[in-house]
DNA sequence: TGTACATCAGTGAACGCGCGTTCACTGATGTAC
DNA sequence: TGTACATCAGTGAACGCGCGTTCACTGATGTAC
């Protein structure tokens, strides 16, 4: 009886959060203006009004995925880093095991499409209002953020062999991941990112660590 | 007379290209989807059986688009090595030469929507034909070519100070200008990608260069 | 030098399909009294 | 415990617009003889 009643309304997990889920892969894959909304509602399993019931237009659902994606951003961000430090005194040797654990974790990526949807929303701006695109950049300001500050320990006990501008070295974990997210998908080769990843750990290893 | 023969019939810049220029800008902008053959014949002043006169569909366009890119590609990448070499006997001389001249170009791209039409094709892959994806990896592999050729050389002369992969040491101005313009864009910052390279090039020297 | 034909670079009108959006409505569940 | 109402999570039908594509046609220029 009990598992009669389940079947008839089924615990339906939260539809919003899958029509999300469809609406990034999908955008992935073509980018936004090509992913229509007919095919996300029969990914899903709904009609057109109850997509309308959750969003109330294309540009509403353009946001929720950036803040959806922003909140998993700082997520994985903070699994690195956290991670990192506690297992590591020392500001260095603690940053070099967190760039480890971010070429593992970048190492085993979905296999299909692999991106990010920073950079495709980067490359259709044009399509999305000015908040959206506001949250994309405070995105990408808050890894800045959190590298240079790494950054800024590590050269006050280990100052770098030649000059280093600490701005231009915190961005370079985020480009070397948009970037090698595009080398990867279109060489079909999953393994170019994490050795992008690895370079740079051998470069802030080689800049900081005391010669000898 | 002469003049007013020429006002009738002006000597108009060749079309096709002219599409092609206003394809890539609008491309660049908001993606292939969301470009339409409409507001491309409006920018060059022609009807929509014109355009189809050029191109046979919409997939045509996105070949000649990718053709034209990997034309200028080349240019480019020609255009760096060819005068680096002619100024330096010297490979990793050279190679520093070659790497500040990219920095300077990249410090010079058009201010309205810097970008780079493999990296918009990569992440609308599936709306493109094998063909024009396989065109898109072989102008990624150009580069690598190219990058790894030098660093072969390089290390043959100045043995690296730690085990570097070339491959990887190759795919890396590829992947710092493609990750550098999608923080360019979104932060609209112009400088982030020439501080990368030439962050890249410090790298290159600290790990070649004869210590001391 | 004049005529016939071919090619180039388009025009103009029409097409059908898919898209985002709206609107009135509904059946199941939750809450107040 | 029963009734009234509100909210949640949708349904179903219709809309108009813009899109890529097709087709028959055209006026200017180039080429053969």
């Amino acid at each position: 009886m009990v598992q009669f009643v389940m079947l008839q309304a089924p615990p339906r997990k939260d539809t919003r959060e899958r029509l999300l889920e469809a609406a990034e892969a999908a955008v992935l894959a073509k980018g936004f203006a090509a992913t229509s909304i007919d095919e996300l509602i029969a990914a899903v399993g709904i009609t057109k009004s109850g997509f309308f019931y959750h969003f109330k237009d294309k540009a509403d659902l353009a946001k929720a995925m950036m803040l959806r994606y922003l909140e998993q951003d700082k997520a994985l961000l903070d699994s690195l880093f956290d991670r990192a430090d506690e297992l590591n005194e020392d500001p260095l040797h603690g940053f070099l095991v967190g760039l480890k654990m971010f070429a593992e974790m970048m190492a085993n990526l979905p296999a299909n499409y692999p991106g990010c949807l920073a950079a495709s929303f980067a490359y259709q701006d044009t399509l999305f209002n000015r908040e959206v695109c506001a949250l994309n950049a405070e995105g990408m300001l808050a890894w800045r953020r959190r590298f240079r500050e790494r950054f800024e320990r590590i050269a006050e006990r280990y100052p770098p062999r030649i000059p280093a501008d600490l701005d231009t070295l915190a961005d370079t974990a985020y480009t070397l991941a948009e970037g090698g997210l595009i080398l990867n998908r279109v060489l079909k080769d999953p393994t170019i990112l994490p050795r992008q990843i690895l370079q740079f750990r051998d470069f802030v290893r080689l800049l900081f660590a005391p010669a000898g």
